[in-house]
This record gives structure tokens, sequence and C-alpha cells, in this order.
DNA sequence: GTCTATACACCGATAGAC
DNA sequence: GTCTATCGGTGTATAGAC
């Protein structure tokens, strides 16, 4: 192998870890499984990373914000707030639909940082995360329609990321692209009823 | 070790399989570790199971219709059909609150069934059990209270389990009880709106 | 920095005595 | 039926040559 700095040696193998794991699970993520798809020695391994945790700990945050990118780029508001709901919900299901091995691996790595003394708190950030784009999404979603939301952003959020969390789980098990359909549309209406037009600004 | 049936064995072995699962995790759930849970030995364990997922197999309808049963176990029909449903999700959360860990194994067994080869359809069949309960719950409470639903229930089955997994999932991860409390709020506001009064019995 | 070789723990599974 | 002992394989991690 030719001399590669330590930053790219890490990235490399980090994005060859996302491989891994998204095609077969976290528990086929071994680092031989890892530097293999690599195209690594096994002692490189550990001259890039303490262990495997540490390399599993920078892994998480970086799908973490993989995530949230995949899913905000595939958003495009249109004319109402229930149309752009929807076709938020769709947008995010064609990316679970395009790759469900990946969707999988985002609650399995979850529940790894849970099991992981030590790594518990990437857990709660990983879904902070998330709360965060969901704030993001709904704020923009509502400022293009001139719209405001009657509840609090953070709690409107997490109602977001719960749907959005029993979809997937409920999906990846039966694939049922109707009848998830059909839990969208009562998503949509239950959050599009806090949406108001936003009052005219008033002069002072 | 005592001699012991056959059947009562493998029933031992499964439970103790299911504490270690619920304590830490399928990960954890060696045959070593689930023999020495059992205080059984290494080989009784071969000989009670072909093979550690033939056990696996087995754990998870069980498992699954354990969870069933405390859910519905755990329910109580109050004076309206909103109250009933709030007092549902409320006791559902105190199952999971109880035992955290063990409602996790919950995903994780699931995952571990879609993993692996010849255990798909168990993760299929997992929800397929959850939908039916959810079902049964909510045909319950609606005739308790001489309401119907306005919406098929089996869509609305699927409706309460995508909110409940999600209400799971993103306790889990941040164990906000607040917030959760609301998000179930939301749920029962948006659930309740497809039971109306049953119409009086026509003769005929 | 990168490699091969290896240490050492633990995995699922089985052989064979009792 | 139950046990101890062990096999072959794989896991993380390291030693030491280049």
């Amino acid at each position: 192998m030719t001399r590669v700095s330590a930053e790219d040696r890490r990235d490399a193998l980090i994005e060859a870890a996302i491989r891994v794991i998204a095609a077969k699970g976290v528990t086929a993520a071994t680092t031989r499984a890892i530097v293999a798809e690599a195209g690594a020695s096994l002692a490189s391994f550990h001259y890039a990373f303490r262990s495997r945790d540490e390399m599993m700990a920078e892994l998480i945050t970086v799908v973490t914000t993989q995530e949230a990118e995949s899913v905000v780029h595939a958003l495009v508001p249109a004319e109402t707030i229930e149309k752009t709901l929807e076709a938020g919900f769709h947008a995010y299901m064609n990316v679970v639909r395009s790759d469900p091995s990946r969707e999988q691996a985002m609650f399995e790595l979850n529940q790894y940082a849970m099991r992981t003394p030590g790594l518990e708190h990437l857990a709660r950030e990983q879904y902070r995360t998330y709360f965060a784009v969901a704030e993001q999404i709904l704020a923009a979603g509502a400022e293009s329609g001139g719209l405001v939301w009657t509840r609090p952003l953070p709690e409107l959020a997490r109602l977001l990321i719960t749907i959005t969390d029993g979809l997937t789980t409920t999906w990846l098990a039966d694939r049922d692209d109707a009848a998830t359909d059909a839990v969208i549309r009562d998503a949509v209406d239950l959050i599009a009823r806090y949406a108001v037009a936003s009052p005219q600004k008033e002069n002072r």
C-alpha cells in the first residue's frame, strides 16, 4: 500500500465500514471485514484507530450527518403545506426504499451506541441531530408557504421524527407501501393542522 | 444437573436467553452466556437445539407473544375513547420505562431476524402480531364506549403501531418523558377522530 | 506507515465418557 | 441426558521486520 496520511486512512476506513454495515449490518462490521473492503491490512486499522469502538464512535457521527444531509437534500417545497409535508414523507421513504439495509443500519448503530459503555451519549446525539433537521424542515416548509406554526417547533419536530421512525421500522418489517402511504396521509393531516396563515406584519 | 425433559430444557434455555438479551443485548447472548444463566452445560444446549439460530427463532416468537400479552394486560378502559387511548399509551410507556433494555431487545431481535438468512419471515411475523394486538385493543376500546371506527381497523392498527414504535425509539434515545407525553396527546387526538357514536341497531 | 505473522480470547458446535 | 474436553474458526489487538 502506498503511504497515506493518518487522516485519509481514517476516512477511508470509516467509509469502508459504512459500506460493510449498510450491506450486512453492524455485527458483520469486523475489523477484518472493514480492512478487506478498504483494501488495507489489518495492522493499518489499529494504526489509524486505537480500537474498533473508537472508529465506531466516529462513524456514528459521520453517518448521522450524512443521513441528515441526504434527507434535507431530497426535499422540495410545494404549493400547500399539506403537499409539502406529503412530498417530504414520500421523499424520505424513497430514500429508505432505495437502500433499506442502510436505513436499518441507522437503528442498529443507535442501539450499538446505547449498549456500548462510553458511547451512550452518541445515541442521544443522533436523535438531537434528527430533531434539529426536523425543525429545519418544518421551519422552511412554513416559511415558503407564508405560514407559522401554532405549536412550539421542538414539539412538532419530535412528533415528525416519532412518526418517521415508526414508518421506517414498520415498513422495514413488512415492506407494505400502500399501508405506509395511508399512515403518511394521517401524519400529514395531523401536522398540517398546526400551520396557520402568517399574520400581516404590523407597523409600529 | 438432574435430568430434565427435552421440552423443559428448551423452555429453560429460552427463558435464560431472554434474560441475557434483555440485560445485555442480542450480541451478548452467546451460547455460553445462555447456559451459564440457565445453570446448564454447553453440550446440553446443543442437545436441546440443533443450533443457536434454531433457538433464536423460537425465542423470537415466544418473546413477541409475551410482549403482546403484557401490553394487553396493562390496559384499562376509561370513560371516553380519548381517555382510554391516552391511558393505553401511558400504560405501554410504563412497560417500556420499567424495563427499557427489554424493549430495546425487541427491536434488536427484529433486526436480527431481518439480517439472518432463513429468519426473515419472523420479522414480518413479529409485526403481524403487533398489528393484531393493536386491532384487538382498538376494537375493545370502541366497543366499551359504544363507538365504531370510521376507518378500516387494519389501517388504524398500523397507525397505532407506527406511533408506538416511534415513541419507543425516541424515548429510548433521550428518555424525555415530557416530550413523549406531548406526542402522545397528538396521537390520541389523531386516532380518536376516527371514532363515532355507534348507530342504533335497526329493526328489519 | 505499511506489512506479515502471531498472540490470545471467545465463538458455535461436537466427541465421547458416564 | 448430562457432562468435560476439545475442534476449527474468527474476533480484536500487537510485535517486529521493512
